[in-house]
DNA sequence: GATGTCGATGATAGCGCTTTCAGGCAACTG
DNA sequence: CAGTTGCCTGAAAGCGCTATCATCGACATC
């Protein structure tokens, strides 16, 4: 440490070089006896450096505890090495996962990622998101085009940097990485008409546009199946609100096959349709969507499709680092969810029509 | 966008100036006809500017979307708006919201937020960990001390940068913010001894060090009561361990009272003991813990803790900022959850013993 | 009228790195 | 042995900002 002050000469007497103060590469260079540039050369391997002097350089880092700053690096190199996460939460099951898959990935190939929440699809919102994108030169965005926001966050970033969406609707333009929800969820549907359900009931979360595929897949099903399409029921995140879909689709007699948007207001809709009196799947059946790791221990088990939003987040991240890598991804990638039948689902019984 | 051209003189004319290079505080200060410290100084409030000339600049700033790099301002002031969140986890649902009660405040209060990830407590996890956070400059860091990598991340940063846990143990030291799970722990354990159980047995999830809270209340609350302190059953977070020892627990016929580490481990157990063919709260009156947002639809519904973590998140990130202000915070601060009594525990059947 | 005082401004010097660029040296040519 | 090569190396410049300092009027003071 004392090896530290060797260059403050020049400086104040006053006081001596703060001890704590982080090494810099100009440290690393007077320990190892080299200079700056050569240092720089052994942290990027941008080019050949003597055995010997990469040696003394590494063991000056070592010693030293150097970390080479981010900030400068990005300043001088113009290369950044984090990505931005840009999602409109967090903490839901989906995202939570998705998040997971891409910052897996990308911490395996070296990237440090931030986290920018789009509170709202408002403008001012999707402004202050991409802004706090911007300001980091970040290296490129994965965007969870799940919902408007993220829709939102997606158009004002696209062209300013390098962007993938993860989604759940296949859509040109942007490389994309998406689970195909459309057709899970018209084998969902199929699975209950198959069963011998007249119709099924919709209850529809939040969704990402106009329609989301998930809702898509359903009506399609119905059409296919010259199924009456019944009104659709939506619920919030709130679980609360699921909750009480519930209790009013178990209320009307009609209601003997409801496919729900996510898992979680799967749950809440059979609670509801439990605290009448009902029973699942006996009286209505109720088919989730995510396969939630509490959908196989709910009870009854949940008839579900299978997501995996982590392996979503890996391939959207695999495709932003080969584009940074110059090579073009396929603009594309789709996952096609399995159907896992469970025991929420079950012939309708009769005593209902 | 032609006056962005305006500086170019002499580079070389082989091409004109990158259109789409972003513009730099130098471009700003161009367009606006003043110098580079007076726009700094009208982007960071440090010293006056007449009225005529922050016009000026703040139109520029407009005109050319200008919007400064975080890097370069890091380097020039070495004041981050960064903070780092380290945890081991980002997706299980105490810690998807704490980060998220984390990313709120922080985003409040105009920081950025850099998602780290120990992957485990081995020595060189922890180091990769803190070298990331390092590296970055960051202004300060939150930990989520819930389990061992958090608690080696904590030590390693600790000394090196503001640092506050967040944690389920009060512990001297660091600043840290914690939900007293021992507490909530033994008043569920009461909960149920007070229900006429002879004892309850305990499945612990992952503990953060020797002992957690969780534990620790549920060893208390026996030891008060002068009850058998049966031995602990492990689970870990794969949720169909919690399934099968909920099936083994099942065969047990003195069991009659299970405390479960978390509600998603309780919601095994309760599938576990289920599928043997016994009833909750009928046979075996099972507990959670974190009131997680499908405890309440389960059935039956769960009796659990009700932890705040997004609130434990905002907690540590306020007392992080007061750190950052020079204002010394509380070094503890302890949210203490209340319990939730609904439908998974009852009194002993009398039918096991 | 000479002298301070003060607020607003610009010139200048870095922050910690990477990137030319030119030099030095050894190993090859013919 | 002069004239190439080619590889390592360090000097110097600069990334986009902020911090420090000197300057310059305008105004107040004696």
């Amino acid at each position: 440490m004392s090896r530290l002050e060797a260059g403050s000469h020049n400086e104040p007497m006053s006081y001596p070089t703060p001890v704590n103060r982080p090494a810099t590469i100009a440290d690393v260079a007077r320990v190892a006896g080299v200079s700056v540039p050569t240092v720089s050369r052994v942290l990027t391997g941008a080019a050949r450096v003597s055995e010997q002097r990469r040696r003394r350089v590494e063991a000056a880092i070592a010693e030293l505890a150097y970390r080479p700053s981010a900030a400068a690096q990005v300043l001088a190199s113009r290369h950044s090495k984090t990505i931005a996460i840009v999602a409109a939460n967090t903490s839901r099951y989906g995202y939570a996962e998705a998040i997971r898959g891409v910052e897996e990935s990308a911490r395996a190939a070296g990237f440090v990622v931030i986290i920018v929440v789009v509170e709202s699809e408002r403008a001012e919102d999707v402004r202050a998101a991409a802004d706090a994108v911007l300001r980091q030169s970040v290296a490129g965005v994965v965007v969870l085009k799940f919902d408007p926001p993220g829709v939102g966050a997606l158009k004002a970033l696209e062209s300013v940097v390098p962007a993938v969406a993860l989604s759940g609707i296949p859509e040109p333009g942007v490389p994309q990485a998406v689970l195909d929800e459309s057709g899970a969820a018209a084998a969902l549907t199929e699975h209950l008409l198959g069963l011998g359900h007249r119709t099924v009931h919709h209850v529809r979360i939040p969704p990402s546009g106009k329609e989301d595929g998930r809702t898509t897949g359903w009506r399609v099903a119905l059409q296919r199946h010259g199924s009456p399409i019944p009104p659709i029921e939506d619920v919030s995140w709130e679980i609360t609100t699921a909750y009480e879909v519930g209790v009013r689709l178990a209320r009307d007699p009609a209601v003997t096959a409801i496919f729900c948007g996510n898992d979680e207001t799967a749950m809440g809709v059979i609670r509801g349709i439990h605290d009448t009196g009902l029973r699942v799947p006996a009286d209505i059946s109720v088919a989730g969507f995510d396969d939630h790791p509490l959908a196989s221990m709910f009870i009854p088990a949940l008839t579900t499709a299978r997501q995996d939003f982590a392996e979503l987040g890996r391939h959207g991240t695999a495709q932003l680092l080969a584009l940074l890598n110059g090579e073009s991804p396929l603009a594309l990638e789709t996952l096609e969810p399995p159907i896992a039948i469970r025991e929420s689902t079950a012939p309708p019984s009769g005593r209902r029509r």
